[in-house]
Parts: C-alpha cells; sequence; structure tokens
RNA sequence: GGUCCCAUAGCUCAGCUGGAUAGAGCAACAGAUUUCUAAUCUGUCGGUCUCAGGUUCGAAUCCUGAUGGGAUCACCA
C-alpha cells in the first residue's frame, strides 16, 4: 500500500505545506462496519493543517481521489479517512500479485540463522513441552525460510551425565538383559521405565537411611544407588569399556525411539550436536575471559564473571577444581556452532526457566567480544502444565509425546466415523488422513498461542476438532479443493472482466494482499502465532464467502472464472502458511 | 528479598510499533442442508480489558506502583 502513503505525503505536502515521513502516516485496515478497506488517522495531521479532523480528512480524501486512478472513493468518520480502492484494484492485485509463482516468496537475504531446538535428553521419551519446544522450533525455522533467511535447523543431544548414568545402573541392576526387542517396547520409553525405577529405588533408600536417623540431606548424599550412579559417571569420563558400551547401547534405543517421534511429528534437522564431544568444550575461552578481564579468579581458583552492573549478579564461569560448569560448556558450543556456520543469527528454543540462564550467557559472549554474539537470541516459551501441576518425569506424570499423538489420531478417527464421510478413502488414505488430521489439532492448539503464554493442557478435555483449530482450516482447504476439481480448474483461469466485486470476495483478497507482510512480522517477532492467526481468519472469511456465494452455480463465465481464481489463490495461501506451521493440509477430507 | 514473564467474556485465546462502539472460538440457546463437502454458516447471550495513579486530542496497548499466578537467583544440567 506504499501508493497510498506515498500520495498522502504529497497531499500534505500540497495541502498544508508541511513536509512529513512516509513512516509518520498510520494507515491501517478499515473496521468491517465502516465503508472503505483502508483508513488513514487523521488526528495528527491537524497540527499544520489548522482544520478540524474531519475537515482534513475530507482534503486529503478528495486529492487522493483525484490523484489516484485506484481511489474509487473515501468518506471521512471523525478523525477517520476511510478510502475504497476501486474492485478493478482488487481484483488485478489478484490476478497479478497474488496469483504470481513469486507471491510470498522472499529472495534469499543472503544470512544465516541456526535454529536450535529439541535438544532432549537420552534417558527418557519426549513429552508433551518437548513437543511445544519441537513443533515451535521446527514452524520458527520455516517462517525464516520463507523470509529469505538461509536456515540451519539443529539439535543439541544431551547424551551424557548423571542421569543418563541412573538409567543405565537401573538397567543393569534390575532389566535382567531386557531390550527393545525382548519387551516390544519403543527403545526410548524402554530407557525412561529404568529412569523411573532407578528414582522409586533412590527414594526407598532415602526413607531407610531417614530411619535410621539420617538427616534428609545426608540421606541423599549417602543412598548406596546415586552412589554407584555418581561412581558409574566417573567411568564414563575415564572412558571405561563397560561403561561406554552399554552407554553406547541404551542411547541407540533411544535415538531409534526418537527418530520414531521425531517422523511422526514432521520434524527435521540439519545437524546434531552431542553434549558428549561438547562437554569439555569452553575451558579455553575462560583463558581468553581472563587475559580480556572479562572474568576473574578468586583465591581457591575458581573462576566469575561480575555482572553486577548489568543488574545480574556475580556468575560461576569454571569451579575451584578447574572443572567447567554448564555454562562454561555453553560457551563453548556457541563458539562451535558459530566456527561451523558462521551464522548472522542464532536462536535457542528453549523453556523460559532458563531466562537468567541465556541473558548471561549471551552477555559474556557479547563482553567477550565473540562474532555472532549480537545475533543470539533466546526465543523463550512458557511451560506446558497439567490441571494437576507441572509435569515430572521422574514421577511418571506426563503427558508423553507419543501417547498425545496417538490419542490424536484416534480422536480424528473418531470424529470422522461420527460424521461417516469416509467412503471412497483406501485403507492407506484413511489412516493418513487421521494422521493429518490429529496432528493437525495438535500443532495448531500448541502453536496459536504466543510462545510466551504458559499453556494449561487438560487431558480430560481433548483438543478441539471444531472451531478455532487446524481441522477447521485443513477442511476448508479441502473444500476449496473439491471446487476446483469439480470445475477442473488447472492452475491461472482466464482475467475476466469480473469488477463489481461481493463484500465476502473483497475480503479475501485484501487478506490474501497480506500475506507476505504477514510472514515478514512473524519472522521478526519468531512467532508462528501470527502465521496461524492469520490462516485461521482467511480460513473464516472464505467460508463465509463459500457459504453464500454460488462459485460453479453461475452463469456468467467471468464470474465464474474470477471466483474460481480466487478460491485457488485461497488454497495456495492456506497450504503455504499451514506449511509453515509444520501442519498438512488434506486435498479432501 | 532481587530479577524476569504472565493477567482481556464462564473456559481457551486475538488485539501489530497508542486510534472509531474491545474481537474470535468453545460452552448455552435459536436458526440454515431440493444448492459447489453442515468438520460449515447465521443470530442471541456473555466485558468496571486485575487494581490505582501518570503521560495525551485519544490508553487493553506506553510509564510508575500495587495485587494475584509462574519462573529464576547452585562450585546442578
Amino acid at each position: 500500500m506504499n501508493f497510498i502513503t506515498e500520495a498522502t505525503v504529497k497531499a500534505v505536502k500540497h495541502l498544508y505545506n508541511t513536509d512529513i515521513a512516509a513512516a509518520d502516516i498510520n494507515l491501517q485496515e478499515t473496521r468491517k462496519e465502516f465503508e472503505g478497506q483502508l483508513t488513514i488517522i487523521t488526528f495528527p495531521f491537524t497540527r499544520f493543517s489548522k482544520k478540524s479532523p474531519e475537515q482534513t480528512g475530507t482534503d486529503i480524501g478528495a486529492f487522493l481521489q483525484n490523484e489516484l486512478a485506484e481511489v474509487s472513493g473515501f468518506n471521512v468518520i471523525k478523525g477517520f479517512l476511510n478510502i475504497s480502492l476501486a474492485d478493478s484494484y482488487w481484483v488485478n492485485q489478484l490476478y497479478t500479485e497474488i496469483s504470481s509463482d513469486k507471491f510470498a516468496v522472499s529472495e534469499p537475504n543472503g544470512k544465516k540463522v541456526m535454529v536450535e531446538y529439541s535438544s532432549p535428553n537420552t534417558n527418557k521419551p519426549l513429552h508433551l513441552g518437548h513437543v511445544r519446544n519441537n513443533l515451535l522450533g521446527f514452524s520458527v525455522a520455516e517462517i525464516l525460510g520463507a523470509a529469505g533467511y538461509e536456515v540451519i535447523k539443529a539439535n543439541l543431544v544431551n547424551d551424557r551425565g548423571i542421569h543418563i548414568c541412573k538409567s543405565m545402573l537401573a538397567w543393569q541392576k534390575f532389566g535382567n538383559g531386557e531390550t527393545p526387542e525382548s519387551s516390544g517396547m519403543k527403545g526410548d520409553h524402554l530407557v525412561g521405565k529404568y529412569y523411573v525405577i532407578f528414582d522409586q529405588e533412590y527414594k526407598k533408600q532415602i526413607e531407610e537411611l531417614r530411619t535410621a536417623g539420617q538427616t534428609e540431606d545426608d540421606a541423599k548424599k549417602n543412598a548406596p544407588v546415586i552412589k554407584e550412579a555418581q561412581d558409574m559417571l566417573l567411568k564414563w569420563e575415564a572412558g571405561d569399556e563397560a561403561v561406554i558400551g552399554l552407554w553406547k547401547t541404551m542411547n541407540k534405543w533411544v535415538y531409534t525411539g526418537f527418530a520414531e517421534t521425531y517422523r511422526k511429528m514432521g520434524v527435521t534437522f540439519d545437524k546434531f550436536y552431542y553434549e558428549s564431544d561438547t562437554y569439555l568444550l569452553g575451558k579455553d575461552i575462560i583463558e581468553e575471559g581472563l587475559e580480556k578481564g572479562v572474568f576473574f579468579k578468586k583465591d581457591d581458583g575458581s573462576v566469575w564473571i561480575d555482572l553486577t552492573a548489568d543488574g545480574l549478579d556475580e556468575k560461576l564461569v569454571l569451579r575451584s577444581d578447574g572443572t567447567s560448569v554448564y555454562i562454561t560448556q555453553d560457551m563453548g558450543t556457541a563458539q562451535l556452532k558459530y566456527n561451523d556456520f558462521h551464522m548472522d543469527k542464532s536462536i535457542y528454543v528453549v523453556g523460559n526457566e532458563q531466562d537468567y540462564h541465556f541473558k548471561v550467557l549471551f552477555l559474556i559472549l557479547q563482553k567477550l567480544g565473540k562474532a555472532g554474539a549480537d545475533g543470539l537470541f533466546h526465543l523463550s516459551y512458557g511451560m506446558v502444565d497439567l490441571p494437576s501441576g507441572k509435569m515430572k518425569s521422574r514421577e511418571g506424570t506426563v503427558v508423553d509425546a507419543d501417547d498425545l499423538m496417538a490419542g490424536m489420531e484416534d480422536a480424528a478417527k473418531q470424529q470422522a466415523l461420527d460424521i461417516g464421510k469416509m467412503e471412497g478413502f483406501s485403507e492407506t488414505e484413511k489412516e493418513h488422513l487421521y494422521h493429518t488430521i490429529g496432528m493437525g489439532a495438535l500443532k495448531y492448539f500448541l502453536l496459536k498461542v504466543d510462545p510466551k503464554k504458559r499453556i494449561l493442557f487438560n487431558p480430560q478435555e481433548s483438543i478441539e476438532l471444531q472451531g478455532h483449530t487446524g481441522p477447521f482450516i485443513q477442511y476448508t482447504h479441502a473444500r476449496i479443493k473439491s471446487v476446483l476439481n469439480k470445475a477442473g480448474f488447472k492452475g491461472k483461469g482466464a482475467e475476466g472482466n469480473y469488477t463489481a466485486l461481493e463484500p465476502a470476495e473483497r475480503d479475501i483478497i485484501v487478506l490474501l494482499t497480506q500475506f507476505p507482510e504477514i510472514i515478514k512480522n512473524a519472522a521478526e517477532s519468531y512467532s508462528p502465532a501470527i502465521v496461524a492467526n492469520y490462516v485461521y481468519e482467511l480460513a473464516k472469511a472464505y467460508n463465509k464467502f463459500y457459504q453464500d456465494t454460488p462459485i460453479l452455480k453461475v452463469d456468467d463465465e467471468n464470474v465464474k472464472q474470477f471466483r474460481l481464481q480466487l478460491s485457488a489463490a485461497t488454497a495456495k495461501v492456506i497450504n503455504k502458511a499451514m506449511k509453515l506451521l509444520g501442519i498438512e493440509v488434506p486435498e479432501r477430507m
């Protein structure tokens, strides 16, 4: 809508002899209850027009109508100048801009961005919280790609540490050689089972020690199983063959399980990092920081950074025994990633309980003057909680990712069978459709909400399939496809002479023209929710149009062709927008 | 205690860098199918935008403070 703002600048210059910047013009969509599609707010102009807002609007409106062929009319209400653009303009937009192959396709901007997400621990299966993380990360990566970035999707796997030793130890003690094959369990679930068993055993031993008179803290330290697990970790670090062998075996089980979950979820990665490779990194950066005076050493040999001037605390970056802490490792990994890809931006998709950690990490890297430090961003999202409280893997109070996805498919199946429109589908088509709809519902449910907000998930009230949901949008797409197929509509139709648009038609075109801007906004704010809410508006507008406007049943061939073109363009944008959310749209449902 | 995030209809959420009478979905109620897919559409009901100040022509939006909820402040990861 540049030409409107440009002409308005001209109008202000001509009428009031004042220079204003295009950015000073407040141009917005006209509210539905008024006539017009674009609105300019005239209050700010009254300062130099020295006239009432109404008169100012009228003056500018008249100028614009006179100046621009596209402007077919205007009205002024209070200080709002509502501009109507000619139907011919909107029809032309549909046939040229929107129907072009280049529509909403950004030129590569020459910039690289890494999106790190998922980042699972290999001691337990993925749960609902991970699902939000994965869907967010994948979608943000898609959106950045659509906005012109070269995107690297990275997964930093936390494959070592005390938590993995716990699973390993419990398996050794109580597993009796159980394997995914022998038990028929998915590998990650099998390993997760032993993580829970460890915790039960641990708790039992703590209880025993306490009844024997120890304090809770002592009991926690002295329980035999925790000592054994710590022992195992030391052996792992020393490269003990038996421990490493078990570790590799059990991790492999987990990876096979994860691969299956990722496939179902529809997320992918370009690059895997493993903490077993990176956990020793970062010590050279400690040296560097000491030399630069960013860090300081205390008498006991521990290394710190003082962030009190930045409103934070003093933070330990290296233990007195010279070993790394979490943040040391993360500094090293950041360096490693940058060396690998030299990306301009690096997005960490991690829950908001680590807000403080990333604030500190980024600040340190900036103070060290690290390349790429300015492009770091923590995409922080709220936890997914259950009505019963926080999810805890150890206690088994989690909504398992695999169970959840299977449950969604079941719900989709049940719904489809209730409606009873599955005839003409083969068995494999049916299965695929249930999966598409179930996942569509789940993904949309988690992505339509602003990432910052925490989600309260109630398993009893299953995720909706009607209303503001993924399936609603999928259904709209299927509907359009059905019409297009019946008409034998292929690609771009001949441009008709249709110039008397129905309001519903105009609304759709206006929405379609906004798509490129939506992608841009979503990319800048790393928010799939913007895309999700947009595509819902579009689907709603189309359904309204569909309900009371005949497409195939009109006699006038020009009108029919136009409506088919409009439908095809809508289907395309729905498809594309849903793809940015990682959601498939079916041809029929 | 310090810091950060959140608070909008009974429930789940939109509301972009301040703009018109604060919008959707669900739930409840009433309607629409001889018509291209009714997983749809239309209507009714539902609000002191947590509270109190401030900024200004104008505040759900920006600022300050309070209240409520969550997170975090380990020589854990």
